[in-house]
RNA sequence: GGGUCGCUAGCUCAGCGGUAGAGCACUCGGCUUUUAACCGAAUGGUCUUGGGUUCGAAUCCCAGGCGACCCA
């Protein structure tokens, strides 16, 4: 083909779609040569990292005629008239490849210019498989010396700056295949979650624990205070709830005669986005029959000190400047005596509800006219004069039975429950407690919980009847464990935010463009339909109103505007 | 929910009423020991969106979107 052909002169280069065009020409010009730009396999002998490991030694200049096979991603391309440096770069980390004309071009003598073409037609961002030897550069670099190399994918996108990387955060979140590609410590991050996943498995499992999946659609959500998302069944015609926790169905299985089941899985909340909440989060909640709180209690903490000493190889842990230590065993104090540690309130002197408010003005517990039982006045003091505080591994104990539905009632302590949460920098990590299987307690409590629900709290709950049908077949006595994996990630990971231990972190959708819209001027109903695929239905809408979004110069502005949260509406899809 | 900050080229950033800039990336030329390669040339923009003020707005004002952080 004639150079000119070849290398038509567009006016710019520069801009993300020129870019693009360029790289779809050079696509075009490998499926020319005869090769496939999307290849189907690379046979792989090696790694990276491990060549860096076997070959740490060789000396500058020397090289080992030994064959090595390897592909990954170009991250950086150093090309000089006969001879190029690549940077290439798989899951294990980075090896230079030691490109030589000389070489390629008598090794792949079925393809023309070939040492030409590899540096003519690829870009940083393309994976590439290379077959060569080991050769450490006189610089001192460890290099393959490639002999024959396949383009095995083509990249039509640019990688950000190779020095500065991408740093802008909501990026990193939305695109984070581009960040695991650049930032290639925020590939450790989910190893090591991974790890801990593992990790907690195994440990379970070798105690007979047995992993059981529960329904994450219910027809009634429980289980915990929260509010559910809504979905829906089509040919059920029934509304559905997506779990908010695993606890009552886990319990039916322990009435079913599993003495140890756990399950390690998705929640969902619908609540706020914050560094230490997303809405779809992982937790595990474990079970174990004829247990109580203190057995639960020691679990937990050989657990996650197992846990740590097998993912980490140590048991402390440096978290945002504090350092913890998780060797076993954790301090134990009862909420009443925290309180009174920092607060100098004794909680247990109280008879009546007007002294424990009295006393929580005094010491300045915010919002304490809203609460009006001691138990949720002694749970808001721990709330907000303890919990920071707790940065150490510490179980907090026997908590007030209000504000704690599912819990057995404590054996020696009247008003409480066996109950126990365990707080790490701050943070609640675990909680846990004596299940309550006494059916007609059980119904009780959550009947007072339906009553909430009816009075409009949308975190509470009907009685999920089928659940205390199930405690009235009868539950033996049985110890639960809730762990918050993220934060459990978090601290282990050194991890600031919950969306650095999230692969795919929730983020709202960047568009509400709107993608066509018509009004039904006798029903008055204004049907928008969106990019993003929703269609909605608002009603009641006069007709100025259709009006001025047919004139609005940004329609989606004024949808914002005008429109949304000011009228009723159906989800037509 | 409240407050603060941010959004300018593919990436990282400067510019803060008067002609939109730099480095890297991209394109072209040169180069057989580079590693943020180098040298030379060229190119790249709806300054987050919509209004307003002004002779003139990336810049000032108002409102919206998205994000980060802090507080509740």
């Amino acid at each position: 083909m004639s150079k000119s052909k070849q290398n038509p002169q567009p006016d710019n280069n520069s801009t993300l779609e020129e870019i693009r065009n360029t790289r779809l020409e050079k696509v075009a010009q490998i499926k020319e040569l005869g090769l496939n730009p999307y290849a189907y396999k690379w046979e792989i002998s090696h790694h990276c990292q491990q060549l860096q490991d076997t070959y740490q030694n060789l000396e500058n200049g020397q090289e080992i005629e030994v064959k090595v096979s390897l592909a990954g991603r170009i991250l950086a391309r150093r090309v000089f008239g006969k001879l190029a440096f690549f940077s290439l770069q798989d899951e294990s980390g980075t090896i230079q490849l030691y490109l030589d004309k000389n070489k390629i071009d008598a090794v792949m003598t079925n393809i023309e210019n070939a040492f030409k073409n590899l540096t003519k037609l690829t870009d940083v961002g393309d994976i590439l498989g290379v077959k060569g030897t080991i050769k450490r550069t006189e610089k001192g670099e460890l290099s393959i010396y490639v002999g024959e190399y396949a383009i095995l994918t083509k990249s039509l996108l640019p990688l950000p700056d190779k020095w500065h990387g991408l740093t802008d955060t909501e990026k990193r979140y939305r695109q984070r295949y581009v960040d695991l590609i650049v930032n290639p410590e925020v590939r450790n991050t989910f190893r090591t979650r991974a790890k801990i996943t593992a990790g907690i498995r195994r440990y379970l499992e070798d105690k007979e624990f047995l992993e059981i999946e529960t329904p994450v659609l219910q027809s009634e959500a429980g289980g915990a205070e929260a509010r559910p998302f809504i979905t829906y069944h089509n040919t059920l015609k029934m509304d559905l709830y997506l779990r908010i926790a695993t606890e009552l169905h886990l319990k039916r299985l322990v009435v079913g005669g599993f003495e140890r089941v756990f399950e390690l899985g998705r929640i969902f909340r619908n609540e706020g986005v914050s560094t230490k909440h997303n809405p779809e989060f992982t937790s595990i909640e474990v079970y174990q029959a004829y247990g109580d709180y203190d057995d639960m209690m020691n679990l937990t903490e050989d657990l996650i000190q197992t846990v740590a000493q097998q993912t980490l190889g140590k048991t402390s842990v440096e978290y945002q400047g504090e350092s913890i230590n998780l060797q076993a065993p954790w301090r134990r104090e009862t909420m009443h005596n925290l309180v009174q540690e920092k607060t100098g309130i004794d909680f247990t002197v109280f008879t009546d509800i007007t002294s424990a408010k009295k006393a929580c003005e005094e010491v300045v517990i915010k919002d304490y006219e809203k609460y009006n039982t001691i138990g949720e006045l002694l749970n808001q003091a721990f709330e907000q004069k303890v919990e920071e505080t707790l940065i150490q591994p510490t179980f907090v104990t026997d908590y007030p039975v209000e504000i704690s539905p599912l819990a057995k009632p404590h054996r020696s302590k009247p008003g409480l429950v066996e109950r126990f949460e365990l707080f790490i920098v701050g943070r609640e990590l675990a909680n846990g407690f004596s299940e309550l299987t006494d059916p007609v307690d059980q119904r009780q409590r959550l009947e007072a919980q339906a009553q909430k629900k009816e009075a409009g709290d949308v975190e509470a709950h009907s009685v999920d009847e089928d659940f205390v049908t199930a405690l009235e077949y009868g539950m033996p006595p049985t110890v639960g464990l809730g762990i918050g994996i993220d934060r459990l990630v978090m601290l282990l990971t050194n991890s600031e935010s919950i969306r650095d231990v999230i692969a795919f972190p929730l983020l709202k959708s960047h568009s509400v463009a709107i993608h066509e819209f018509d009004y039904d001027e006798e029903k008055q109903i204004l049907r928008i339909v969106f990019e993003n695929g929703g269609i909605y239905q608002y009603h009641d809408v006069p007709s100025n109103i259709y009006k001025g979004l047919k004139d609005a110069p940004s329609k989606g502005q004024y949808v914002n505007q005008q429109i949304r949260d000011k009228f009723g509406f159906d989800h037509e899809n």
